[in-house]
RNA sequence: GGGCGAUUAGCUCAGUGGGAGAGCGCUUCCUUCACACGGAAGAAGUCACAGGUUCAAAUCCUGUAUCGCCCA
């Protein structure tokens, strides 16, 4: 094995590492009947994209989670794939082909799904190679696309089964229409956003006076859609207009005679409580305009230009139209007021242009049936939501699900498998094409539309399985274990799995959704390539190694719903890294070439101490991942930010700072000494390793390939090494309390030597006051002081006392004195005595306050009342010791 | 309008009933043979505010303020 160099390089080692797992074929998960397996679907990132900051994050959860699985011997797999993304792909070959002057429609339908695939051939594996760098163990030999022929078969079964159903209609209603993607938007696809926009307050005209008034004022947001009006509407006990209901208006501009209706749906207190109705272009106007058998005018093209119904307007943009209408009623002295409004106004999630209301034929799905069941899997336990929360938010919208509009006029996607016979008029749903209509054997056509990408990943998790076939993978794998995702696609995706594997594969997809928090900026903005905020993981990996970001992120991945990306935690997570390295090196290197492997053992206080700590961690890395096992424990499993700071603590504060530290003078005692420490070193240093492995896979399998191991062992990749269990036996409660007291006294005496300048190579004397067990362990391990203090003459003395000219120190029930000939600064050491006293009077008066309290006695645990005695006991000791020591300095 | 979340050290954040913590930053010292991506020591907080429950509240309850997100 090479020598290691000194300093950890992520960028030399990583890609050979990932090489070696594909080599060893650890991704990949066959079928092990009687085994109960632990399987991952990856929310398929959109195949356009390229890895952001999201991703980064819940990828490194799902690898954690899944590489803790591996190691423990349970079948694991993670499904990959993408998604054929409808909109995003159209958009990029259609800017492709505007390169060349062209749109889809010089090429056509067929020659440009042709180019959606060559895009996809050429581009769409981006993303899968960024999550290779992440170092993600996904099952990349089995990768699924959304729009594979299997794939397709599936969509087709579901969609045909809803439709025959009944499940599945097509109707005329007003949808959200994206007038740059040409193409409807289901309702949660709508982003809605706060604009200062104006409330427009407009007379119209009546055609005969009324009661005295010959005209209305309606106000609007949207001035441009009076164009459509074909109503006004008034609430029906408005006293202000009740004489007007009935009365005809003649719309200003356009002089269509349209009725004043009276409607409850109108808010008298908004605007001027009388309101213009557009029915083909506002889902309520629409509402409305059913109720009172109003018209329903589209004055809106595709591309949101105006219609012919528009008159002297047609071909005028919506925004155009809108400033020349301002413009137009102004002129006529019909535009009465311009009030600032704030209104909420929605964009499409794809492209952010402003979505127009707009009636036209589309598909939808029913969806209360469906969502019953999905409801009550997540209300009776069987999917399980964490944190814990979000199930009021899926409850909350599922309890009010609207019908869902799956129809989208693009090319690129799953066209709608429904025939049209203009012979017949018969309309049938079909798996397989159809040429000819099966009722009277007509020519048919296709229904041009396409299917909502959502609707094709709701079928993810069963149709990367080989569903509809009943394939033993789906017998094997499904349902699946974990979903983790952003909350921004709970109501996209996740709800629409659940309620699409119950109805089509039987069960539900997965047990576990993890709702991890949405990665923010330093100043905590949205990462948004287009607004330049964003942060690149690629770059990130570059800075501090995949393993760097992995672990900053983890860090960073608490219970909280945001994260405000701190860049300085991977930086420390690189330094961990190194600090890694460096240890695993100075075991490497101390070892010697005759070490014969063998078990640890727990012969000093040391030993028995962080084997003791390797314990807790285990467990507690346990309880954090494994969501069994936090179960079982009532603890909230997936605390990926807890583990991380876990694992940082023991092996950096505890292996590195003492441990490996006391080691030293054990090596170079030699002989069996020093085997001990050896094999203690590496057993330490492998079971750290190997948890620390799905966090950081690429340094320790790169560490962990160098260590020398026993067969018991040994394993061909650390990737597929054994999970450590059964490390709580080194529980040592004793050995914990005794390491503390001594590592008490090295830091009192390092605080001396830092106070008084002693140079690190002066060594000093000390004595320590103590008796019993405390005098006993320090006798013992006398060592301590002297490795890790620069103590050469300690005495240890149940009688001490204080020479003059020392510094005191407080360690536990014991007291070090470290007489410093001339060196003292009598009034500093007062001083600094004096504030250490306060703190010490400070603490003891508010136990014995405690400790007086009647009601504290009474209703107290028993253990806590033990403990804050046996805290004061040694508080007043402390209090003692350091007036003397006051009293003391005063001479 | 309804719901959810946040408010703890200069910054980013842990900490769900019993002695206020970490990382980064800051101060002082140290290039000692694993590591300066390091070591040692240290300074630094009215736990947003106001009530309440409790023997005991950063932690539970109520309200207020500010910020953020979702739904309508």
């Amino acid at each position: 094995m090479s020598e290691m160099p000194k300093a950890y390089d992520p960028e030399s080692v990583e890609a050979a590492i990932f090489a070696a797992w594909t080599e060893g074929g650890y991704f990949s998960q066959e079928v092990v009947p009687g085994t109960s397996p632990f399987t991952v679907v990856i929310p398929p990132p959109n195949v356009t994209g390229s890895l952001h900051m999201g991703h980064a994050l819940n990828n490194t959860i799902q690898d954690v989670l899944i590489r803790r699985s591996r190691m423990t011997g349970r079948p694991t797999r993670w499904v990959i794939g993408t998604d054929h993304a409808g909109i995003a792909t159209q958009n990029k070959v259609e800017q492709k082909l505007a390169a060349e002057g062209l749109s889809r429609y010089d090429v056509g339908r067929e020659r440009f799904v042709e180019l959606c695939w060559e895009w996809r051939a050429e581009h769409g594996s981006t993303i899968i190679g960024q999550l290779k760098a992440m170092g993600c163990s996904c099952d990349y030999a089995d990768e699924h696309f959304t729009m594979d022929e299997p794939y397709q078969r599936a969509v087709k079964r579901v969609f045909v089964q809803l439709f025959n159903e009944g499940l599945i209609y097509r109707g005329k209603r007003i949808i959200n229409w994206c007038p740059r993607c040409a193409t409807a938007l289901s309702d949660i696809e709508v982003e809605h956003e706060e604009i200062d926009g104006h409330l427009w307050h407009i007379r119209y005209p009546l055609k005969e006076a009324v009661a005295g008034r010959d005209s209305v004022v309606v106000a609007t947001t949207r001035p441009e859609t009076m164009l459509g009006d074909t109503c006004v509407a008034v609430h029906p006990d408005d006293d202000r207009y009740r004489d007007l209901v009935g009365a005809t208006v003649v719309l200003p501009l356009v002089g269509r005679e349209i009725p004043i209706v009276a409607d409850e749906y109108v808010d008298p207190a908004f605007g001027t409580g009388a309101v213009k109705v557009t029915p083909a272009h506002d889902p309520n106007d629409f509402e409305i305009g059913e109720r009172h058998g109003c018209a329903k005018i589209n004055v809106f093209a595709a591309d949101a230009t105006i219609t012919a119904e528009g008159g002297p307007y047609e071909g005028l943009d919506r925004y155009e139209a809108r400033e020349r209408i301002v413009a137009d009623l102004d002129a006529a002295g019909l535009l009465v007021k311009v009030d600032d409004h704030v209104h909420s106004v929605g964009h499409c999630y794809r492209c952010h242009t402003v979505v127009e209301p707009w009636l036209s034929d589309q598909w939808f799905v029913d969806m209360k049936p469906i969502a019953a069941p999905a409801i009550e899997c997540v209300r009776d336990g069987r999917v399980r939501f964490h944190p814990e929360r979000w199930e009021n938010v899926y409850f909350q919208w599922m309890e009010n699900i609207r019908d869902w509009c799956v129809s989208r006029q693009l090319w690129w996607g799953h066209q709608i498998p429904v025939y049209y016979c203009d012979a017949c008029g018969e309309m049938s749903a079909s798996e397989t094409d159809i040429i000819v209509c099966p009722t009277c054997g007509g020519r048919v056509r296709q229904d041009p539309d396409v299917l909502d990408t959502w609707f094709s990943s709701a079928l993810w998790p069963f149709a990367t399985l080989g569903w509809p076939d009943q394939t033993p993978e789906l017998e094997y794998f499904y349902p699946t274990n974990v979903l983790s995702t952003a909350r921004d696609i709970l109501f996209l995706w996740v709800a629409r799995m659940i309620m699409q594997g119950l109805k089509f594969a039987g069960d539900i997809p997965f047990s576990e959704v993890i709702i991890h928090p949405t990665v923010f900026n330093a100043e905590g903005k949205r990462m948004s390539k287009s607004l330049g905020t964003g942060v690149d993981p690629l770059d990130l990996m570059k800075h501090y190694g995949a393993d760097g970001m992995r672990f900053g992120l983890m860090l960073q991945t608490t219970g909280s719903q945001d994260i405000k990306f701190a860049e300085e935690k991977l930086a420390s997570s690189r330094n961990f890294a190194n600090k890694i390295w460096n240890a695993s090196r100075f075991v490497l290197m101390n070892i010697g070439d005759d070490f014969v492997p063998g078990p640890p053992a727990a012969d000093t206080v040391a030993d028995r101490w962080i084997l003791s700590r390797l314990g807790a961690l285990a467990e507690m890395v346990d309880l954090g991942l494994d969501v069994d096992a936090a179960r079982v424990a009532g603890t909230d499993a997936f605390q990926f930010g807890e583990v991380a700071r876990a694992l940082y603590d023991f092996f950096w504060n505890e292996f590195c700072d003492w441990y490996i530290e006391l080691a030293k003078g054990r090596l170079a005692a030699g002989g069996k000494t020093a085997l001990t420490a050896r094999r203690n070193l590496v057993f330490v240093l492998d079971r750290a390793l190997r948890l620390l492995h799905p966090m950081m896979p690429f340094i320790t399998e790169e560490i962990w390939r160098r260590l020398p191991l026993g067969p018991e062992d040994a394993a061909p990749s650390l990737m597929v090494a054994a999970w450590p269990t059964g490390l709580l036996t080194y529980h040592d409660e004793d050995a914990e309390v005794s390491m503390r007291v001594l590592q008490e006294l090295v830091t009192e005496v390092r605080a001396v030597r830092a106070r008084y300048a002693v140079p690190p190579k002066v060594q000093i004397s000390a004595i320590v006051r103590a008796s019993g067990a405390d005098a006993m362990l320090v006798e013992s391990q006398r060592h301590y002081l002297h490795e890790l203090a620069g103590v050469e003459k300690l005495t240890i003395d149940a009688a001490a006392t204080k020479p003059p000219h020392a510094a005191v120190g407080v360690a536990g029930g014991a007291e070090i004195f470290v007489p410093l000939e001339g060196l003292v600064d009598i009034a500093a050491e007062r001083a600094r005595a004096t504030k250490e006293l306060v703190r010490a009077q400070g603490d003891l008066d508010r136990l014995t306050k405690k400790l007086g309290n009647e009601g504290f006695l009474a209703k107290a645990a028993t253990e806590v009342i033990e403990k804050d005695r046996a805290k004061a006991t040694e508080l007043t000791a402390q209090v003692a010791t350091l007036a003397e020591q006051i009293a003391d300095l005063a001479d």
